[in-house]
DNA sequence: ATAATTTAGCGCACTAACGCGCTAAAACGC
DNA sequence: GCGTTTTAGCGCGTTAGTGCGCTAAATTAT
């Protein structure tokens, strides 16, 4: 039985927004933090480059919206997005009333297909972009950066030659200079992540010097 | 003109979710943090205490509507609520296709009027509640001890005698005791919160022994 | 076989923060 | 006037973290 309120209304009967959501893809390219940017098909009214995004559709959860969006719009089996923030300017739309969800998702590199309409851009270089895109990122980057601040890899961003996903230190190191945009002290480093990590008692192969120790995240 | 896609659809043709906001509102009463909670109309499905919450209306921001409920359901002028979580499971609200945006909403405890169908619940006690509003609960006492950690009393939530508010080292301890639910070590908050506030060159009143400085917030 | 390179770990000097006991100061109670 | 109470600040011992130089080990290049 279909619900309707005192008034004898049911939730159809009141106007709503449409609801979409806005996912700013980060991996890491050349040691650098990066973004996925899409270009917008000619028909839209604001073309140009854009994070991907959709409308929310019945059934749907916002992270089903936003894998299938990464899937039909950029070729990308997303992750696990990460809500960011809601923008909910009633004006920020000239099609008509839409809030947008705004969304992380973390994918390795080797995970983007290569192919027209579609670029990774430095988050240390991103164009203008419309909507509120450019905010997005910036939500994106922010929250990229908390969580690699606290923990070896959150997002399984190392891209390593080991089947178990096993990964040196220095591998690991690397992913987190990338994501902080600086430097890491290697001693620092280590002893940080120490605790967090244990060691496969296997050794990496490739390079002259001591072979380095493969190590995966403690709990894993 | 009004817009409309390659399908020749308006977005109003497409289905769409109505959009609730739920808010936590937090306060120090008595030393603890504590939460609002009102008491359902009996009209709704599900009566008994819950977090106050509305439906989202054409022309409004989430703020407005936060604000909005936060007047209508509790008699509570709202500040600047924030925006913490959307619950989106499509089956969540029996009633239809319903999203809560969950917000934070801080204010000093006696602006909460005192009323029938309303009540404060310390959040170390509250008790099972409809949707995901326990959940809610959560984010919103991690938001607050999040900002409490690196801010002196960013809500202002400190209780003081002044007019122009400024406000005693003590008091202000008191009340980051009271968001962080455990004791601060009154030498190390002091030396915390040094540079983060100003002497105002006053002394307070109405305690045994020197008075106490009184201080604002640098940058006020 | 030796040199060069890379890794892991540590000793050490240094910096930063914590918690407590203590002192001086400034109020109130008697 | 003196005792009590409260506040602000500090000295000090302790704990924790940082960055660097160094060593030993384990590889590859010559």
């Amino acid at each position: 039985m279909r619900y309707v309120d005192a008034a004898g209304m049911s939730l159809d009967d009141y106007p709503r927004p449409s609801v979409a959501v806005d996912t700013a893809v980060l991996t890491v390219e050349h040691r650098e933090l990066c973004v996925l940017l899409v270009q917008a098909p000619e028909a839209e009214p604001s073309t140009g480059w854009r994070l991907p995004g959709t409308f929310l559709h019945p059934g749907e959860t916002l992270a089903d919206a936003v894998a299938r969006s990464l899937r039909d719009k950029a070729g990308v089996e997303g992750l696990r997005p990460e809500q960011l923030h809601v923008f909910d300017d009633p004006g920020r739309d000239d099609r008509g009333w839409v809030l947008s969800v705004a969304h992380l998702d973390v994918v390795r590199a080797d995970r983007v297909p290569v192919r027209t309409g579609q670029r990774l851009v430095p988050v240390a270089g991103v164009p203008d972009l419309p909507f509120d895109h450019g905010a997005i990122i910036g939500f994106a980057v922010g929250a990229i950066r908390d969580r690699y601040g606290g923990a070896p890899d959150p997002f399984g961003l190392v891209d390593t030659a080991e089947p178990d996903g096993s990964f040196t230190l220095r591998e690991l190191r690397l992913v987190h200079e990338a994501v902080a945009g600086h430097r890491l002290q290697p001693d620092s480093f280590r002893r940080m992540m120490r605790g967090l990590l244990e060691d496969t008692g296997r050794m990496g192969v490739g390079r002259r010097g001591k072979p380095a120790e493969l190590y995966r995240r403690r709990g894993e």
